[in-house]
DNA sequence: AGCACA
């Protein structure tokens, strides 16, 4: 009489070693599923958390009789399946084994990936979450960021026991309304365990914190995102000052590398870091002095000046939002000079190390926010480039012997006096950057040119070392001047003759 | 309360 007389549940009931728990309280963890069910046979897999609503899971017996005990068990029993005291329904699952038990997002670590479904960024402050996740142990450390996949956080625990309570407890439930903006609906947590263990956090911002250290500085102009500063409401640009320069690369028609900026912006003080990227299909790069002062003179120095001449590869320097870049000590395209002997990893760096420089730290779903991992477990110090999108601009970064034969200048160097150079006198001369370069910035903005104003005409004599550094020739800056005779092959002299401006 | 994962 019964409609279903004929019909099969949607879902077969056929034996299988494999059970489907549902009706699961969202409290449910593996120990709970296990407790249940090991009175009927050895449990060799179990996944809990399924489903939209994360109340279903699975449990695989051994063998298929165990699971069939404590099916028919329940069946005929008085008493339900309960977690909890919520009634468990239990079916054989319509699959034979549980496949993929365990993603990466499922081990568990002391740092929880959490994702902040249906908002924006800015509807949910660090303090919120501080807030919401402190009421499971001290919070150590918080990274947000934003990526494709929405709004995330890092939240460090001392331990994985702990991280585990905030995660069972909080996984699929909402932020209290009362701590978020009326405009917000839904804010569903989905929360996974990181790989990391320890968060990197270098400033205090409203995008990242370390609450184990009050006296890291605080960086109030971390923003997420955007490296060029934003615009006023007047149209004009909004610039704060910086010590990290963003320089944008015009008409790069020649190789514009690591070192040929450290050539560059060493003229007006330390240069600690540089990184190169791509962005909108044009390079920029950043480059880092120690404080605002120098990274200001070399801004009102270089601007709109071109490192070759000819005008190929001008300048537009802007003050980066970061303060202090999180770089790979020695790469392609990128380069940290604080770091003792730099150079030295060359040789043991693999070429394409930079290209994906932490895929191993970030198994799984974390994988997605690898690129603002980069910059935000950093504490917001980094734009959020993607390395892999430099590829296929080899020609430009590989070696001097791209270079167009004939066109070839060398970039300036500021800080000598163009006079003061050597014509004709060797080789080298005429492959002078300081030459040439000083030509180039001083047709560009004749009387900024820092080459010229900043540090006079103090030159020293030929072929001292600081020439050798302004060398884009050069692949390694301590190179002897006498190697420097030993031009890369390909690499032609200047088509034209060094041309001094005033 | 009704089947994951790739």
């Amino acid at each position: 009489m019964s409609t279903s007389g004929q019909h099969q549940f949607r879902y077969t009931q056929t034996p299988s070693k494999v059970l489907h728990l549902r009706n699961l309280p969202w409290e449910c963890n593996e120990e709970e599923l296990v407790e249940l069910c090991k009175p009927f046979g050895k449990i060799v897999n179990t996944k809990c958390n399924v489903g939209a609503n994360r109340n279903q899971a699975f449990v695989e017996f051994t063998d298929l009789n165990q699971a069939i005990s404590m099916v028919s068990y329940f069946a005929s029993s008085s008493e339900p399946a309960q977690v909890r005291g919520k009634t468990v329904y239990i079916q054989y699952s319509n699959r034979h084994e549980i496949v993929n038990n365990k993603s990466p997002g499922d081990v568990p670590g002391n740092v929880l990936l959490v994702t902040i479904e249906g908002v924006e960024a800015g509807d949910v402050s660090i303090d919120v979450i501080h807030l919401v996740f402190s009421a499971f142990g001290f919070v150590h450390k918080i990274a947000t960021f934003e990526k494709a996949a929405g709004f995330q956080a890092l939240i460090q625990f001392s331990d994985a026991n702990i991280a585990s309570e905030a995660r069972n407890a909080l996984d699929g439930r909402s932020i209290p309304r009362y701590l978020l903006p009326e405009h917000v609906g839904s804010c569903n947590l989905r929360i996974s365990y990181s790989a990391h263990t320890d968060l990197n956090i270098k400033f205090q911002s409203h995008r990242s914190r370390d609450y184990t250290n009050p006296y890291l500085p605080v960086n109030p102009t971390a923003i997420e995102g955007v490296v060029q500063p934003a615009l006023g409401p007047d149209g004009k640009k909004k610039e704060h000052e910086s010590n990290v320069l963003l320089a944008s690369i015009e008409n790069m028609q020649y190789a514009v590398t690591v070192d040929v900026l450290h050539t560059v912006f060493s003229a007006f003080g330390t240069v600690q870091k540089i990184a190169i990227f791509e962005k909108n299909g044009q390079t920029q790069a950043l480059i880092q002095y120690p404080d605002v002062t120098t990274a200001s003179v070399a801004r009102e120095a270089l601007e709109g000046h071109c490192i070759y001449d000819g005008g190929y590869c001008k300048l537009h320097l802007s003050y980066s939002r970061h303060t202090d870049l999180n770089v790979k000590a020695y790469s392609d395209k990128s380069r940290d000079y604080t770091i003792p002997d730099s150079s030295q990893l060359a040789a043991q760096v693999p070429p394409t190390a930079w290209q994906n420089p932490q895929a191993a730290m970030y198994p799984g779903n974390e994988y997605t926010v690898t690129a603002a991992m980069q910059a935000q477990v950093a504490g917001g110090q980094v734009p959020s480039w993607d390395p892999n999108l430099q590829a296929g601009r080899q020609t430009f970064v590989s070696t001097p012997s791209t270079f167009p034969g004939q066109s070839y200048t060398a970039p300036p160097v500021p800080g000598y006096a163009p006079s003061a150079l050597p014509t004709g006198s060797s080789p080298l001369t005429q492959t002078s950057p300081v030459a040439h370069g000083a030509a180039s910035m001083g047709i560009t903005r004749p009387g900024v040119s820092p080459n010229v104003n900043i540090h006079g005409s103090s030159s020293p004599a030929p072929g001292s070392s600081p020439l050798l550094q302004a060398n884009p020739l050069s692949r390694n800056l301590v190179q002897p001047w006498s190697q420097l005779n030993v031009r890369p092959e390909g690499v032609s002299p200047p088509g034209h003759p060094p041309y001094y401006g005033q």
